[in-house]
DNA sequence: TGTACATCAGTGAACGCGCGTTCACTGATGTAC
DNA sequence: TGTACATCAGTGAACGCGCGTTCACTGATGTAC
């Protein structure tokens, strides 16, 4: 039963999209390429048409994970861009989650193509940060570079530790809140005013 | 081959601690009992005199990590658990990492026992930091636990993402020096001077 | 203190299972004339 | 435009492998007398 080109494009970007989000959920060891491909709606035999491993479906998932991550980030002001990430939605809907919350640690153990595309969905991402500013703020080009990975540490960090503590409601929501209060502090800049 | 009780108790303790080691730096799903237990100087089938699962075994894991991580932490200052925390040997020594920054993500997909082995970890993590201030900075009770959760975020962060940036040298380290100079900016009080 | 027996830490073969991957096959699509 | 054939997306059975776990067995340790 072969297929239409359109149809077999399709079916690619339909694993990609599904195993963009599987993977975040699972890790990428926790979900298997039948389960893949029956949540795209075929069979696991077809798989290999497409991909030529699952590491390198991983590693294009990770790059559609991004894009995806990033897509309705544009233009936004660093104060939305902070309180969406610094959330109880973002930390429990890991399926959509930043990649570099859900795959940072696991780098290490990746593949080459996966490794490349977390450390370019890190570079664009903290371009996007930058971009973010107002225009109030240090114009200092270093000084806005340097607060830009640093709104991006306490923000991820935020958002990796609530995860750690989320069998504790309490607590993980207190870390969710301290974060997302200092974040907005540092983005609206530190000549605000003096204690 | 019976082995006395002393024994016995040594074994168990040396798969813990080899686990702790080989969870963090292969990933709970990364590592089999069967290696486990060679790594420990025994085969596999001896395992389950000790322990009622795999999983079973992730938790005592946890616990351990945290302890062997925490336990030379006591009684450093500050500037001293965030330079040792946000720090290239940090990053690369899964082995011997903070179990948060390594296991933080997979809380989420991993069993009760493992996630509350986790938040107590964190939970004790933070009165460690707490308790690592001096006397300069505020001494308001919630400001200094806002600020301990607010430096811990920020060290989690710089070092998951300085992980994810592996694959490139000199982002890496851009990261984990941005990070490190807000953390120790942080600690050392924001009243130090008004730019 | 010495003897007889029960216990149980550790061994290594075996199990069932799910995984990533391969392959012969199907039949609609794409192409050559 | 119509026909004949090649292509190839998708199917589903099968593969080899490593995993977590079980089990019969061994023999030194622990215990009862």
């Amino acid at each position: 039963m072969r297929v239409s080109r359109e149809e077999a494009q399709a079916s690619r970007r339909r694993i990609i999209d599904i195993a963009a989000q599987l993977f975040r959920e699972c890790g990428f060891d926790g979900i298997g390429v039948a389960d893949l491909m029956k949540a795209s709606g075929m069979t696991h035999g077809g798989f290999y048409r497409h991909f030529a491993s699952k590491g390198d479906l991983a590693a294009e998932a990770t790059i559609a994970a991004y894009r995806r991550f990033e897509q309705d980030s544009e233009g936004k002001p660093v104060e939305a861009l902070l309180s969406r990430y610094i959330s109880k939605e973002h930390r429990d809907d890991l399926g959509a989650a930043c990649p570099t919350s859900v795959f940072g640690v696991e780098a290490a153990r990746q593949t080459e193509p996966v490794r490349k595309a977390l450390v370019d969905g890190v570079r664009n991402w903290l371009d996007t940060i930058e971009g973010s500013f107002g225009e109030t703020g240090s114009s200092d080009d270093a000084d806005r570079r340097a607060l830009s990975i640093q709104l991006a540490a306490l923000a991820v960090g935020a958002l990796v530790l609530s995860r750690a503590a989320s069998a504790d409601d309490a607590l993980s929501e207190e870390i969710l809140a301290a974060g997302l209060s200092k974040g907005l502090a540092l983005a609206t800049g530190p000549s605000e005013h003096c204690d």
